[in-house]
DNA sequence: TTGAAAGCGGTACCAC
DNA sequence: GTGGTACCGCTTTCAA
């Protein structure tokens, strides 16, 4: 029942819990045969050194907190899964808090876990404290010595690493692709606009506009605040009856799929004549019909990057200044355009 | 930098640590005066106990481990979420490891996790520990007195606290369902026949067509080995060829999906002369078109359910014996299906 | 009302 | 080659 220890060995051969110790270390201080009969006797009984103490002794415990805003996004897995690799490999665990979008969970989450239970965080904003653009917690974070990681979702004011995608040019690239198979009127619609990645996809596509020397019709930029996408069908419809569209943006695939459904209610033909391009992480869009061609962000890439780099800062802990990885996002073709 | 502790309070003051310990314990025996001051001081400077000192002293990290097999499947981020608003109002922090269906990875995870890092695991069965049905990794960990709540896909013969579905109910009474609708010729398509939760469906929707009073056809019996559900199409387009079917059940949403689509190319209308249900926990389903109609399997639920069993078990040290919870599926009508 | 000291389970320095 | 001991940060018993 109760866990062997150190000191229970050391009873059990008579020796002191320092040889002990070295033997399982297998320090050279110690007789070959000593060490042998120690080592062999801790394996059969599956002896295992308390992580408490260790990380008490040692002032690190290997492990990684991570705040995710909302576990049930996809992207958000898809993340979790490249932190989780990384850390693994690594030798690293992970402790992992669901902010829920709340400012208030994030916060509180940043303080019981600054208590010596992880060495550094890695994590996505809130979309509260977005909008409270309260920045102060991770300040005090920093200050305390430890490191923060932030992905997607970063607060740019603070200095700290940080993994963030190419939403800007994702979002221009794709208007110079559906440039390219001939649309004319892309329509941007945004469930997101209140973010920072938001404002970017949306700086992107009036960029790709103007490269590809195409008018911008406010009408076209369809900013959805409702969280609730059994409605999305019902905004869209009126706005697809009023103007000519023949090509979509989308920020998110929920919005992508209702944009489908109003067009080929419509009478459009997807994609022969009205695309649907979406910024995606793949699971609704590979089950639409059409499936949809995405703007894929590549989350695993993104976790994976971000472990590294906070793992690298913890590990070497080198002063290297914070940077910010940008991880290009790709053009995934498949139905729901033509191809060039 | 260095984070503050008991001592530099002491030291601060010119107390002993002793003193300072139960002054923020608030302790009677501590006069009022130098509690406030000591606990005032520790406020403003945001003191906080050690998690690792507190742990190794009180043999217990209020924290809880848990083994998903796959972060992607939306069902398991949603049991997910449900551990973790139950462990989180209860005060008990998350540390997580994916199996990705690897009976090694969950093996070593537990391994590594039983050291003091966590009071008791929570658990689904990877994949690969339900074909090899090699349990003794369980028994170790419990012997040890680490307790263990499995969910959803578990190991019958291990004597610990479990979670499931109903699946059996689940399969028997969507035949039910289907029938009332008329449907007649209820084809089972299973990706999962490996899996006990699997087999039980199974089981389930053998039983529904003996209620029912209908024939069991096998060629209407489709297990699906591949993962790929890239081929479930070509798969079931030649069986949905030779046999007559007007209605299917599911194990899962991506199966689903494709069954609707063949059907649909050969010209059945959904849900007018077919219907469609599966197994699921909602995402794809609530974006398909026509949407599906599901046996909802409650992941929050199962979640939620199974943190409070482990904190109740670790809290009560009660030596109750292990229990089962089933929590029951319902049958979310949408589309695919003819309302009775 | 306060403080000394042991102990939680390890590591590591120093003596022998 | 082995053992003693201090220490990591905190709680708790016992003594003052």
């Amino acid at each position: 029942m109760k866990r062997l220890t150190i000191k229970d060995i050391a009873q059990e051969f008579s020796v002191s819990i320092s040889t002990v110790s070295k033997a399982l270390n297998d320090s050279y201080e110690i007789s070959v045969s000593t060490k042998e009969k120690i080592q062999k006797y801790a394996k059969e009984q599956n002896y295992k050194p308390n992580f408490n103490a260790l990380s008490l002794k040692n002032r690190q415990t290997k492990t990684i907190g991570i705040i995710i805003p909302n576990m049930l996004n996809y992207f958000f897995a898809q993340v979790f899964n490249g932190i989780e690799k990384v850390a693994n490999d690594k030798g690293y665990k992970i402790i992992s808090c669901i902010s829920n979008e709340s400012f208030k969970k994030e916060v509180e989450t940043m303080e019981t876990l600054s208590n010596g239970s992880i060495d550094g965080f890695i994590l996505s904003l809130a979309e509260e404290t977005v909008l409270k653009n309260d920045f102060k917690h991770f300040e005090e974070i920093l200050e305390n010595g430890t490191p923060i990681v932030m992905f997607d979702r970063v607060a740019e004011p603070i200095n700290c690493d940080k993994v963030i995608t190419d939403d800007f040019k994702g979002a221009s690239k794709t208007v110079k692709y559906l440039t390219k198979s001939g649309s004319k009127n892309i329509a941007f619609i945004s469930t997101i606009s209140n973010l920072k990645v938001g404002k970017k996809r949306h700086q992107g596509y009036l960029k790709g506009l103007e490269k590809a020397g195409l008018p911008i019709n406010n009408n076209l930029i369809i900013n959805i605040i409702d969280e609730d996408y059994k409605n999305y069908e019902n905004i869209l419809t009126p706005i697809f009856e009023k103007n000519e569209i023949d090509a979509v943006i989308a920020t998110d695939e929920s919005s992508a799929i209702a944009a489908m459904k109003v067009a080929q209610k419509k009478g459009f033909k997807i994609p022969e004549n009205f695309a649907v391009v979406c910024f995606s992480n793949g699971i609704l869009a590979r089950h639409s019909s059409p499936k949809m061609t995405t703007v894929s962000q590549h989350g695993e890439r993104m976790g994976a990057t971000a472990a590294s780099i906070l793992i690298d800062r913890l590990e070497n802990k080198s002063e290297e200044a914070p940077k910010t990885m940008i991880i290009k996002t790709d053009i995934v073709e498949r139905n729901s355009t033509k191809r060039a």
